[in-house]
RNA sequence: UGGCCCAUGGUGUAAUUGGCAACACUCCGGUUUUUGGUACCGUCAUUCAAGGUUCGAGUCCUUGUGGGCCAACCA
């Protein structure tokens, strides 16, 4: 955005460093590397906003990564809403790949790796493995195969891929360290069984390598030369720099893994399991209901792409553990919306008012302005006549001086429109107002320069004429857990914070102009908040969803009473 | 009872690599305003603790404390 100098977090000083000792700059490279198997969230942005933004920066290449080294979980429809994401985020990758792809290279390297005696086919249960890698306290001990010959492995091996073996009865393990206090080095399985159907690769396979085999190797083939994955990864770096050991050629460049702290945002949820528990159990509609922090869910809502790649920009990264609370991503949402989103009036709890000295039957068209904020966006016509509904919250009958709204007996100014006086109300017999009988002040019109016009008046309302009025299912969506952070409860399940009121749906009033808006518009509801039209709505009958209220300085004067 | 990682306002990141702790959000207070919005101004820290090295330590060393990660044929 701008070419002000920035604080280069602890990555880019990494890379600067690596530049400094004469690492070519046409040979950075990056990847973001998502594994298929689950919609892309929040965290995923903030990812997907480093290694892009890193590609930007340095004027490098970005590969999409399909990490699907695993049948059993991973399919098309994940691929595709991957990339529909990334594309929506507002970055290009350079070539798109597969781990799959590198299936055959990789088979080819771990069977080099047997013939240097540097792997071995293991023959035992999962739970016998288990019992002889030790635990991190305690150092493991050889298996009864480990001494296999090379002979009897390469054989072996070729039998699990010709698909002579069930599941489990044979693995392919790295030779390395049964004692190593690091429990990845304790003769990792590199290989296994599945007799599964790859989504890219169908039947053609029937054993599969694992994550740190494919990783690091597939960076290596693509030439990445900074592979940067979350902390919890940092324990397999050493196994990571092992792999790459045994093939590297001293003339390629040496792909360098470095961890960086997941990003937790609070007052949700962002584990694959527990989303997609959110999905089965029908407290959300859907992946992409506006409640959920995917990237689906948020476009739904009514983000923008500027809006998360600023938050990412903005929280930046590091190394310690953190927790962002929401409020900053709702403040940089407003901030775009703000710029960009057309402003409109809408009703959402009315209360009709009667202008009493203003013709019954006549309607005059008012010019409004589309966004102070952006003066090309120009101005468009509401109508005003005789009845109008304005909030319900905007009218007492009495209030001190800090309700600068309607009072009886006092004035006060209807956007884009007059300025009226409260005169008197009806009520029901629960004594609930249901009309406000007003005056107006016919020289007051806005925009007309008259000394009438140009008064001070304190309170500004917004409101719709009621014969005008279109009506719209409105969705008003707050946090989806009443908890900042659900699921760090040692003795309370995640679910027991779920927020009964997330969704309301009410029937809001709108003005004229918003007949015809398509889903994924936004705008601003004049003093209530930015609106995003939803998927669902149609011409007959409009749907919108709260993206985010407008800050209120109001709610919290009266919150202090 | 092992190994590794981390510790800077309420929150998230900075600090020219040993030289006046900065930016954003939030909160609170104020100015402007035909959105109680926006914009603008102001308040909010002896950098986890204790020692040490140094003219000088958020930064280096030692110890402690607190938090996290590691025992899937997941990634």
């Amino acid at each position: 955005m701008s070419d002000s100098p920035k604080a280069l977090n602890f990555i880019e000083h990494i890379i600067e460093e690596d530049l400094k000792n004469g690492f070519s700059k046409n040979a950075l490279r990056f990847r973001f590397p998502p594994e298929p198997n689950g919609y892309l969230h929040i965290g995923h942005a903030s990812s997907i906003c480093l290694n892009f933004g890193l590609g930007e920066k340095y004027n490098a290449p970005v590969n999409l990564r399909f990490d699907d080294t695993n049948p059993a979980k991973e399919e098309q429809e994940y691929v595709d809403a991957i990339k529909r994401d990334v594309h929506w985020l507002g970055y290009n990758w350079d070539t798109e790949r597969y781990s799959s792809d590198y299936f055959q290279q990789l088979f080819d390297w771990a069977v080099d790796l047997i013939k240097a005696n540097k792997a071995y086919v293991d023959s035992q249960s999962s739970e016998e493995m288990a019992i002889q890698k030790g635990t991190p306290t305690e150092p493991g001990i050889n298996g009864p195969y480990r001494n296999r010959t090379v002979d009897e492995n390469l054989e072996l091996f070729q039998a699990m891929k010709d698909g002579k073996f069930q599941e489990g009865e044979h693995v392919l393990r790295a030779k390395i360290d049964m004692a190593s206090t690091n429990m990845l080095m304790r003769d990792p399985i590199i290989y296994r069984v599945l007799h599964s159907a790859h989504h890219r690769t169908n039947t053609d396979w029937c054993i599969y390598p694992m994550y740190d085999w494919t990783h690091g190797e597939s960076d290596y083939i693509e030439q990445v030369s900074h592979s940067l994955c979350t902390l919890e990864f940092l324990p397999h770096r050493e196994l990571y720099n092992w792999f790459l050991d045994q093939i590297i050629d001293k003339n390629k460049v040496r792909p360098k893994q470095r961890e960086f702290a997941r990003r937790n945002l609070s007052h949700t949820v962002v584990s694959k399991r527990k989303l997609l528990k959110l999905v089965e159990e029908g407290v959300v509609n859907g992946w992409d209901d506006p409640r959920m922090p995917t990237i689906s869910g948020l476009r739904r809502r009514g983000y923008t792409p500027e809006s998360i790649r600023n938050f990412a920009d903005t929280i930046g990264i590091a190394k310690r553990d953190n927790l962002i609370d929401v409020s900053l991503l709702e403040f940089h949402v407003r901030e775009h919306l703000n710029k960009v989103a057309p402003r409109v009036m809408a009703v959402l709890d009315p209360l009709k008012i009667v202008i009493i000295n203003y013709p019954e039957g006549e309607v005059e068209w008012l010019s409004a302005e589309n966004n102070p904020e952006d003066n090309l966006a120009g101005y468009r016509e509401v109508p005003f006549s005789r009845e109008l509904f304005i909030e319900k919250a905007d009218f007492r009958e009495v209030a001190n001086k800090k309700f600068f709204r309607l009072k009886l007996g006092k004035e006060v100014r209807l956007k884009n429109g007059y300025i009226i006086k409260a005169e008197s109300c009806t009520k029901d017999e629960h004594g609930n107002v249901i009309e406000v009988q007003c005056t107006y002040d016919k020289k007051s019109k806005s925009g007309s320069g008259t000394a009438e016009s140009l008064r001070k008046v304190k309170g500004t309302l917004h409101w719709v004429s009621t014969k005008h009025a279109i009506e719209a299912e409105v969705r008003l969506y707050d946090r989806l857990f009443t908890d900042e952070s659900p699921d760090t409860h040692k003795d309370k399940d995640f679910m027991d914070f779920v927020n009964p009121e997330s969704l309301e749906s009410i029937t809001g009033y709108l003005e004229p102009s918003l007949k015809d808006a398509k889903p994924l518009h936004r705008v601003q509801f004049q003093r209530l908040g930015y609106f995003c039209v939803d998927k669902e709505s149609t011409n007959e009958k409009l749907v919108f969803n709260r993206t985010v209220g407008l800050r209120d300085s109001w709610a919290k004067i009266e919150q202090k009473k």
